[in-house]
DNA sequence: CTTTCTTGTGACCAGTCAGTCATTATATTT
DNA sequence: AAATATAATGACTGACTGGTCACAAGAAAG
């Protein structure tokens, strides 16, 4: 059947304009974006868009929920792999600078818009949202718990949202003052600083 | 003279008007504020602020920047009291979940509004900020680099940044999710995390 | 009381933009 | 090749809002 075909265009059409809009959004912030300037960007039509998202706040979710799920994805298996909590540690370390390096449209997309995802904005997709955030906290904190000591005081989720804290605001510095990190020094540090905190170690 | 009087009545109104932009603005965000529902709130009218702020950009930078000088004096005053690194860490953990606590509104406009940091915005306001973000992290470095061990592979001033990523991420999740947070537990989760990571300590 | 000066107001203007829909172009079927 | 169905367009509209400014209200001075 044809129908199969069409369906397949339309869905890369669609994937083509998610990436246009991520950049944008991205450059822009959601409010300053336009419409029309996604649509330029992407060469088709204001009106096509309408056709694949029912409206620009649709477009702007679907971004985030789409990166966000490659995110978590993406976590998952860097953290499967490892076969005690340091080398898990220094890989969950490791994959959010990745992936925030290779990201940074999305990134600071994420980082400067969380607004839209506390404010207003009506619809489940708020919910839909914060749901997929905490889905992604319980899977990173399934992997850590599975290599934390018995005895440790601090439970998995504290940990996994502190290393997410820490590198987002890394991230946040690196990006507005690139020349002033060092990647390769800031992850050792971050992960002996998790490992063992300011205690020196040898 | 009169003109001292009528001086200290404009810098009050100017002081009130920060405070209710502030709510405003957390609540809604930046764009979505309205210059005329600031006003409303606050008693005045829309020509008022403007004999204040020259522009809704300027009160708004005005605000941040307010905030920001306060929460950096109060990490001075908190820090300094400090003997150790121990000490040291438990006052900036305790003292950053306690201004956050009682300046949600701020956090609030802090975390979702970066994007006005990050994009556009002209005139030196944007460069004024980062500027003072800055500054804000070199003060709490030097508190850390007072009582940091020689021999510690950790800089100063990652050590505060990690401890700043961690505490907003904590304070977002806490403010989505009020219920699922003990505060008591999570700040000296946090504080044993820094001082000596995963590893269980007796 | 009248005049002058200061402070405050809010209707208005000019610009912006999300979303629509009548029309046109393209593809599919007959 | 004609007819039909589908995809794409972009001019247009309605709603909104930052900023202005001619005017009003009130205080101070004479």
């Amino acid at each position: 059947m044809a129908s199969d075909k069409k369906e397949l265009r339309k869905e890369k059409n669609r994937l083509e304009i998610l990436d246009t809009a991520e950049q944008v959004f991205a450059r822009q912030g959601f409010h300053t974006t336009t419409m029309e300037a996604v649509a330029e960007e992407c060469g088709w039509s204001k009106g096509t868009l309408y056709l694949h998202f029912k409206s620009k706040e649709d477009l702007f979710f679907s971004v985030i929920n789409e990166k966000l799920d490659k995110f978590t994805s993406t976590l998952k298996s860097a953290s499967s792999a490892a076969q005690d909590i340091e080398q898990l540690i220094r890989a969950l370390v490791d994959a959010q600078f990745q992936f925030f390096i290779e990201n940074k449209d999305f990134f600071q997309l994420a980082i400067t818009e969380q607004g839209k995802v506390m404010h207003g904005s009506d619809s489940g997709m708020r919910e839909s949202l914060i749901e997929k955030q905490h889905r992604h906290v319980v899977m990173t904190s399934q992997a850590i718990k599975r290599h934390l000591p018995e005895s440790s005081t601090i439970r998995p989720d504290t940990l996994a949202r502190s290393i997410m804290g820490a590198i987002n605001i890394h991230t946040l510095t690196w990006l507005l003052q690139p020349e002033s990190i060092n990647p390769k020094q800031l992850k050792q540090e971050i992960t002996q600083l998790f490992l063992h905190g300011v205690t020196p170690h040898v």
